[in-house]
Formats: structure tokens, sequence, C-alpha cells
DNA sequence: CTCCTATGTTGACAGTGTCAAGTAGTGGTG
DNA sequence: CACCACTACTTGACACTGTCAACATAGGAG
């Protein structure tokens, strides 16, 4: 997790992991079954800060309206500060698409269930709103971290999409 | 090209790369600067690519909410049909986030000015409603081609997303 | 005490990115 | 014609990586 703060998931080695932990170059083979493996959890725990971070969000704000849009926010806010973290997530060749994932989907279907009840609360339709959110934020926040704009850009942005999104 | 149809960027390497093409392994050295400089030119292209099916969409449509509309079914339409070639365009470590590119921003500038005059053609703001358009069609796109849900759902939602977005 | 398991070690192998140096053909210039 | 620069390619080497196999050790369960 310390090095996925300095560089991304894909220049991490194995190797270098054993270096870091002061051990020999084979010992990580001992927690993890394989470079995946150690990529894996990385995306686990990434994962589970980006639903806590938007969890907060949620429940700080005040009406059902602004949930969605600081959740939003929250979302995108992760994007652009852990920038590392958050495309491990979501990196293909870490959580195969067809496979069911056993750790992952727990922390995914939560993040689903975040998103549906605030999009709910707020009005939208719980399969296509839903979507239609996450796909917003997520977009946003790939896109403002690869810097293609910026944070505040981003933010509002979302938020004005969101108030167009969201009915009334 | 053809190596990135059947497995992503991350996974083709540069001898690889001179073994299809019956080669020494540094023959591709003389072509491109680096392993980089490989990923680029095939970032470029797809990008080229991606831009080339978002204009047929948008010039095809009737009206302007339409061309959005379809021009942002075109992006998600790339982004799952060609996955391999969607991520190695937003690849940060392909394209450095500061760096001028020389090639591929002028794409990128395509890009988003094929965006822009299609959305502010359908009465959106040329700054922020354009960053939310972009947003939302990466996302969904990004999403739906790792396996988050399925094309037809996130046509469907980029549709009804877009609808509320633009104005009357 | 014995044995198992978790954790760690060293050693080896093929594959990779990259650098250095050398080699054929090709074109233009004197 | 001789010469030269240049492009495309070659072989050879190096350090680094993921991974496998075999071996070591320590601490707790029986």
């Amino acid at each position: 997790m310390q090095l996925l703060v300095e560089k991304p998931a894909g220049e991490i080695s194995l190797r270098e992991v054993a270096r870091a932990a002061d051990v020999s170059h084979n010992a990580p083979y001992h927690h993890f079954s394989d470079r995946r493996g150690l990529l894996k959890v990385l995306a686990e725990r990434s994962m589970a800060d980006l639903v806590a971070a938007v969890r907060e969000a949620i429940e700080g704000a005040g009406d059902p309206r602004a949930a969605v849009i600081e959740g939003g926010g929250a979302y995108i806010r992760y994007a652009v500060e852990h920038p590392h973290g958050f495309d491990v997530i979501y990196d293909p060749t870490v959580c195969i698409p067809g496979e069911p994932s056993e750790t992952m989907a727990p922390l995914i279907d939560e993040l689903e269930e975040l998103l549906s009840e605030a999009s709910v609360a707020a009005g939208l339709d719980g399969g296509t709103g839903v979507i239609g959110v996450w796909g917003l934020v997520h977009g946003l926040g790939t896109l403002c971290a690869a810097g293609h704009f910026t944070l505040d850009a981003a933010l509002a942005a979302s938020a004005d999409a969101l108030t167009r999104m969201l009915p009334r």
C-alpha cells in the first residue's frame, strides 16, 4: 500500500515488495498466490477505502439530493487523490470480469448499494438511474485523475450533471 | 494492433512484437524509442479510430440532441468492442499527464471539439456541460468494458442520463 | 517428544527491457 | 566510379522479473 502511493500497480514488483519488507525475494509467495494475488489485495483494500469515503460523504449530507452529489464528489476526490489505488480497483487484469472474485464482489456490491440507496432516495430509477450516476462520477474521476481537467472542474461538472439528472 | 485485439497493452512485450514481425528482438528499437514509444503509437491509432467512430455517429444523427446521444453511444460501444485499445488510450503511464505528447494531443482536442460542438448545439454549456457528457460516457464505457453491466444497460443509462442533462 | 504448519531461505530458469557494437543494402555526392 | 552517410537489422550481453523446487526453522497441537 505504501508503494502504491508512489507508483502504479503495474510498476510494483513482487521482489520490490520483498525488499521493502526486508525479506527474501520469495517470501511473498507464502502470503500471495501470485503477483495477481498481491494486486487483488491492494485492490480490495483500496476499494474498502473508497467505499468508506463515499459512505461518509453520503451520511454527512443533509437531504437526499445533496447525498448523491456529495457521494459522487467523494468518489471523484478519491480517484484524484489516490490515482494508483483507484486504477487497481478497476484493473481488468486484476479482477477478471467473469470471475466471482470472492472478496472483491461484496465490496462492489456495497458500493452499488450505497449509490443505489442514495439515488433512489433522490428520486432516480433503481436500475438505469444508478448506473448513470456511477458511470458519471467514475468517468469524471478517471479522466480527472489522468489530468484531462482539474478537480474543481470535475466536481463542478459532476454537481451540475447530477442536478440535471435528478428529478425536480 | 493485432496483438492489442487479443491482450491488454500491459501484456504485450517488445520481443513478442518482434517475433510476430519475424525480426530480431531488437529491431523494434529502430522504429520506437522505447516500450512506451510503441504503446504511444498504439494509443494514437486507437484514439484515431475512436474519434472516427464518434464523428460518424454524430454526423449520422438527425437533430442535435440525437447527435449527442448517438455520439455517446458510439464512444461506449468502442470501449466495449475494443477494450484493450480503449484502455491504452487513457493509460496514464503511456501518455504522461503533464507532457504535451505532440501527437496524441491533437486527437484529444479533436474528440473534445467533437463532443463540444454537439453538446453546445444541443443547448449545453461549453465548459462544464461538455465535461459532464465526456465523463458520463467515459465512465459507462469503462465500467461496461470491465464487465460491471451489459452494453444494453450502459447504452440505456447513457441515453437516459443525457436526455435528462440536455435542456428542454 | 514428535510432528505439522507457517514462514522463511537459497538456487535456478525462462522471459523481458535495454544498451553496445557490428553488418547489409541504399541513396546521393564528390 | 569511389565514398559516405543512413536506415534497417543483427548478435551479444546485462540486470531485473515472475515463478518453481528444495531446503531450513520455529512454535504450537497432539
